[in-house]
DNA sequence: CCATAGGTTGTTATCGATAACAAGCGATCC
DNA sequence: GGATCGCTTGTTATCGATAACAACCTATGG
């Protein structure tokens, strides 16, 4: 049943079927205005007939422009990721973008470098970091700088836009929470070293413990994993002061919870916690768990609009760097007591 | 500083530098064997300098190949989505492609097509269809056949390969294990209605009931968020003599837990409950979740590697309807009890 | 009634690479 | 020593579209 055609329609079998030009098979799909109403009938007809599909490869070719925005991100299979994928997809089809997606395994140079070239080399018009590396080298600075980016996550050097979520007031929304609930000893779980969010939710947790006069313990480092908070929980489930932890993500505080409740120490009666995220199964930790929101599909959106402008300039040639930052919401569940 | 190309070097630019023809150029950069070593290494140089890329737009042109495959798949931003992409995306790039991603909202056949039509337009080498969904419609079949696809859930109609999981054995371990440990009235939380992974796991479910004698109860229906199991969880927690539910996800586990829980009855002293999946957070459950483990990224791979074999032969014409079905693994943790 | 303007359509060149063919050349073989 | 072989390199055509220019035709105005 399946005949194999040989080669898909071109636009010369359109054009030849419908009598007319190449160029003008080429306006009508182009919308131009000034083609004879019948002669754009004729060719749509035409077109629908011979199931036309205009090759996009050509049209890149010749346009220089692809209608594929890149995006690289690490290759955790988190929730957040996800969803800030899902937001980024989302806004570029509705602009007519499609999105190419690589992932790397580590934060090297090099891997960037290897992730970045694949997608300019795949010829992407822009580019969309979801990567929270701090540093970068003059190989990645260069690449970045052939094609227009926008970074979430992370502000990396070349005069990129940036759109981000304001990590830090994140922080101290969670952190003030536990304040005004009179808690005095608020430790932390933060995420990995060099992470930018890590730096940056530890500097909210810093901030909001030193503006209240309160001593500032040292913090810990997780991966961002449930196990890692796990073994944070081993460890403050154990010190019998304290009464508050701010974790930096949710899943860690999943798994803090676990800890310390098995080390008999009861959420929140015992300590409380707060997250980060608001992840979907958030209301159902048990207890279920306080936490500040990211809205990441719409950091994805931003992200998009903000490419899709950068690459609609890029013609004229204005470069301002402006940055949007998105505002926290804090979460208020079960899992924060009053001291 | 940042000086701008007028344009980017071609291949006539390299070979000009380098004193030879594009043609040579266009040899040493695909590592043909007949080229003299100097002039290798004259090429390459050349192309270093000038920090030349080549266009793969351009070659995707002439030889009909672009590199790129394409995914498609549901918008939700759950845990297992990302796994399975991030799979697909390491296999392919192993393999030399990029991946470009289309979500899409619904399970209509509108949004099939579209979301389909988008990758074939884009040039795409081959589709991985990640979405569960049974029927379809005769446009839809046609696009799959300009394009070599394997579907990784659903058994999409045109002769396509599937990468997949066997559903059905899932379900059939996850409650045997509840029948070994003497329950003898299991219920289930399915999926949606129209998803073909809520029927197998029916089935299965079904099916262990069955060959051990029992009696199957009705299924209820959840949508894979916590929040329907929590629902499912609301009615099941108020029936006396439920005391085993095998529910067809981790997430939808983590919500019937909690609602049964606040409704006074136990896990897994009064209830014991097996999910499906196992998510990262299923061992910080409370009770950590017995579950059954998806290898979703090796299916991603698996995928892959179907459809990349399968895009080699299209060359031939081999066309065998080959299915390769993973294992899956029963995690047993605290969730479930002997009655 | 001719000149000009503007709408409509066609022609040609081009984007950047590769495939297919052709040519040059030294070595091997009889 | 001449013919053939095989390695190396260059030339030309082509992929499928669009940009830029050219040509034609129909109104409109003087």
């Amino acid at each position: 049943m399946a005949q194999k055609p040989s080669r898909a329609p071109s636009m010369r079998d359109v054009a030849q079927l419908a009598g007319v030009s190449a160029q003008t098979v080429s306006r009508v799909l182009s919308d131009h205005p000034n083609v004879q109403p019948d002669t754009r009938q004729a060719v749509r007809e035409a077109a629908r007939s011979l199931g036309y599909r205009r090759n996009a490869t050509a049209r890149a070719l010749v346009t220089g422009r692809s209608n594929m925005i890149g995006v690289i991100t690490l290759s955790t299979s988190s929730y957040s990721r996800m969803t800030l994928i899902v937001g980024i997809e989302r806004e570029a089809a509705a602009r007519g973008y499609s999105v190419t997606f690589v992932s790397i395994t580590d934060l090297s140079a090099r891997s960037l470098e290897e992730g970045l070239s694949r997608l300019v080399a795949q010829g992407v018009d822009g580019i969309i970091t979801a990567i929270p590396l701090q540093g970068s080298s003059a190989e990645v600075e260069s690449l970045l700088n052939e094609v227009p980016s926008v970074a979430i996550d992370s502000p990396l050097p070349a005069g990129q836009q940036v759109a981000a979520f304001d990590q830090v007031h994140a922080a101290r929304l969670a952190v003030e929470h536990l304040i005004e609930r009179g808690h005095t000893n608020i430790w932390h779980v933060a995420g990995p070293q060099d992470w930018v969010e890590s730096d940056a939710r530890i500097t909210g947790w810093r901030d909001a413990l030193e503006s209240a006069g309160l001593q500032v313990p040292p913090e810990i480092y997780g991966d961002w994993s449930a196990a890692s908070g796990y073994r944070a929980g081993l460890i403050l489930g154990r010190m019998p002061d304290v009464t508050a932890v701010f974790v930096a993500s949710d899943e860690m505080a999943f798994g803090l919870i676990k800890a310390v409740t098995e080390l008999g120490r009861a959420v929140p009666e015992d300590i409380s916690v707060v997250g980060i995220d608001d992840i979907e199964l958030a209301p159902y930790c048990t207890p279920p768990l306080t936490t500040v929101r990211q809205p990441l599909e719409e950091i994805g959106r931003h992200a998009v609009q903000q490419l899709d402008s950068e690459l609609g300039e890029h013609a004229q040639g204005g470069s301002r760097n402006q940055t949007r930052l998105i505002t926290p919401e804090l979460i208020v569940r079960s899992s924060t007591s009053t001291r």
